[in-house]
DNA sequence: GTCTATATCGCGATAGAC
DNA sequence: GTCTATCGCGATATAGAC
């Protein structure tokens, strides 16, 4: 029952609630411990005690979001359960689901927007972010591709990097960085497009 | 000759000079004027003749950056050039040069992070360097794909933004978020990938 | 215009009572 | 475990001499 085990306390996650909404607002460097002591109604030395550092706190609540966000979104079991669903049934949905994600999600913008932030600062969370996410994504993705009976792809694990990174792309241009009148696109027509451009590229003959 | 004109200033340059190397370093919150003085070889009282604030030295140092980089990367007079290109080669050279500027210049990993990085803070700032860079690629790609005669594409739009989205994508896994190991992908598979996918989904009958 | 010196403040982190 | 009170430092920004 450390602190650093992953135990249930109370004032533990009201600090990493507070934390969450502090380092996601300001960044890193101009979050303050004062203010996250004080939303999560604990004093500052309570936190010192529960996380050694700003920066542990950090790592911490960075960990907790990774776990929290698109945990369930493609795993690798459900790929196996949808290989003969035809590919413009599960592109659409797959893509619908990704983009879904910060329109319902606002702290998920946040989320994205802190791991890139401090990816120079904070290598290591990058990298945990890319291997939890983007990496599973991409996996669950190649297989279906690789194994779809509808397709016959030349590269299939390039044209899984390609779908999911033109999608994250796009929520980086117009919802992380305000693009959408600058950048004006509908969902649709991305969607459209790409699914026009893989079956073009490996549709089998019947 | 005010000082927010852009008449030369030896002193000025140096400052601005510090100011990147210590803003892309630090981020926006972690810099210090102090330590920009310092690099700069001038005092912080001269910075603040200068620029009126950190705020607005950040701004300038960033309103700067965008118009150094990328300037000339592919600008919409020279696509008309390039209208008879066969596809292939076109987008070929494209996405080598784009993928060429995180190698040569490292500074431009590090502006992409503060532009993500500070895109809360500072909403007009990412969304200047949306209009100079991604949009104005996008307006010359777009422009490639409507007029091109050996292509026939049923959204140019669509496509163009996935090309260079896949591609900017790439680059911030790879580079920004220190990906190389985590999602491995070399930059000719990326490519050759998207090159068959553009003319499967848009080749013109011989 | 540029400097030195300083005002003022909030930061991360801790000591010690309970 | 949790609190109050505080330490020491470095931050942005400025006053005033030259």
């Amino acid at each position: 029952m450390t602190a650093a085990s992953s135990c249930s306390s109370d004032k533990r996650d009201a600090i990493l609630e507070g934390a969450i909404a502090e380092f996601l607002k300001q960044g890193y460097a101009a979050a303050s411990m004062d203010r996250i002591a004080s939303t999560a109604g604990v004093s500052k030395a309570t936190i010192y005690s529960h996380f050694q550092s700003k920066d542990r706190l950090f790592i911490a609540i960075v960990d907790r979001l990774v776990l929290s966000k698109f945990a369930d979104l493609l795993a690798p079991e459900q790929v196996t359960q949808h290989l003969n669903d035809p590919p413009e049934q599960l592109l659409r949905h797959l893509a619908s689901t990704m983009l879904q994600v910060p329109r319902q999600d606002p702290e998920y913008v946040g989320f994205i927007r802190i791991v890139i932030a401090e990816s120079e600062r904070f290598p290591d969370l990058a990298q945990t972010f890319l291997r939890e996410l983007p990496a599973i994504a991409l996996e669950s993705l190649s297989h279906y591709f690789t194994h779809c009976p509808h397709l016959a792809l030349p590269d299939p694990e390039a044209t899984a990097r390609i779908f999911l990174g033109a999608i994250a792309h796009y929520i980086i241009t117009q919802y992380v960085l305000y693009g959408a009148d600058i950048l004006p696109l509908t969902e649709t027509r991305l969607i459209d497009t790409l699914i026009a451009m893989i079956t073009a590229s490996g549709a089998k003959p019947l």
